[in-house]
DNA sequence: ATTATCTATAGATCTATAGATAATGC
DNA sequence: ATTATCTATAGATCTATAGATAATGC
């Protein structure tokens, strides 16, 4: 379910077989966000992710070197999933006067689909090296990075009107953060609306941020 | 620092002294929360936690029963603290035009001043029991409630158009998150805006939502 | 021979409590 | 006599590794 970055991470293996690693980590991770989303980084141990992964305590650590590489992991490939999803939907969107609305639609469906995901990385990066923390926080950037080139071409394009660099970069900000708002505050909004709801208000809201700050 | 409900919390303790309950409970949670702020609820230890605040921990399990009770305690005493900043700006606002702009300023310098505690909500509430958890979420209820308060108030006076009470409770969460917001990407947020400009992009935000929605 | 995997456990905590001691009030 | 506080530690983990075993490739 939840891809990985195919590259080598900066996390050491004492194992040679590259394809290997690739894929017990793949096991791993998958075994990992769901015991973290039930029961949270600290409840988690080391020995119920290696029985859930299907490997040994012992084999556990041969593909990672402590816990954190685990959740620096598992952080990493749901930023991953997130990115690929936004980026279908940015290359997807044509041109059109409405392209902005059904990029955010998109986007705050995979916000729906992930919740418990983007959750987790709201509670836990913290928990994180500081290393790690920084990757993550550009992961996070680099997503909001995408709404700011969906702004940008729609104002080249005349069907926006234009705003400057600086407001252009906060609504972006701004859209990253109504779509986690649905996952963080669901156990007030999924009470009396529906995704679709939540999405138009917040559509015609980001809507009107450009226009706000056209003049 | 941290203000505390004097209302006695469902909590147990083994003291009989109603006053030197408060008084201690206030100790533990003035040096748990600096705690918790820098290394996290479960990488902070009860003898720390004791120790900061200067009685032993033998002492500390007298006025607490689990180290989750701590945790709820330094919660309860975070929003006390948010609720008392965002109710006297209630209260000092008078009914004028910019009065939403004036409490959404107070707000949001609330959010300012408490950044550490309020990212510490969005971290550690998932880690309390679930009886505290709901505890907890209807604070954030509450507070929000002040906002929607607000946007009645001025739509009564006729200082703000008229918009149906489902748009306006979202626009009052909208408000509580945008401030949080402050909190939880300050990491990007701080390197290019100061507060102010922040808040006035936002504030012109939110004033935005209130015209959209009315139609 | 090399690589991958497993079992068993060392070593280091940490929460929570039992039982001893000090302080307070009648 | 009662209430509050302290010291010392039981009991229960949990991470990470050492050393033994199984599987693979030449």
């Amino acid at each position: 379910m939840i891809r990985k970055k195919s590259e080598t991470d900066g996390i050491p293996t004492q194992i040679k077989n590259q394809a290997l690693v690739t894929q017990r980590r793949r096991q791993i991770v998958d075994a990992a966000v769901n015991l973290f989303i039930e029961n949270g980084f600290h409840k988690t141990t080391t020995r119920q992710i290696a029985r859930a992964a299907g490997i040994s305590i012992g084999s556990l650590y041969e593909y990672i070197a402590t816990k954190d590489d685990v959740l620096y992991l598992v952080c990493d490939a749901i930023h991953a999933e997130i990115e690929q999803g936004v980026g279908a939907a940015f290359n997807r969107a044509d041109k059109g006067e409405n392209s902005l609305a059904a990029v955010i639609r998109e986007y705050f469906m995979v916000c729906h689909r992930m919740n418990d995901h983007i959750l987790l990385i709201y509670q836990e990066t913290r928990s994180l090296p500081g290393k790690w923390q920084r990757v993550v926080l550009e992961n996070e950037i680099r997503i909001t990075g995408i709404f700011t080139g969906v702004l940008a071409r729609l104002m080249d394009a005349g069907d926006l009107p234009r705003i400057g660099r600086r407001q252009l970069d906060l609504v972006a900000h701004n859209i990253s953060v109504l779509g986690h708002m649905w996952t963080f505050r669901r156990w007030f909004l999924a009470n009396h609306y529906d995704i679709d709801e939540y999405t138009d208000f917040q559509t015609k809201n980001i809507l009107g941020m450009c226009r706000e700050n056209a003049s």
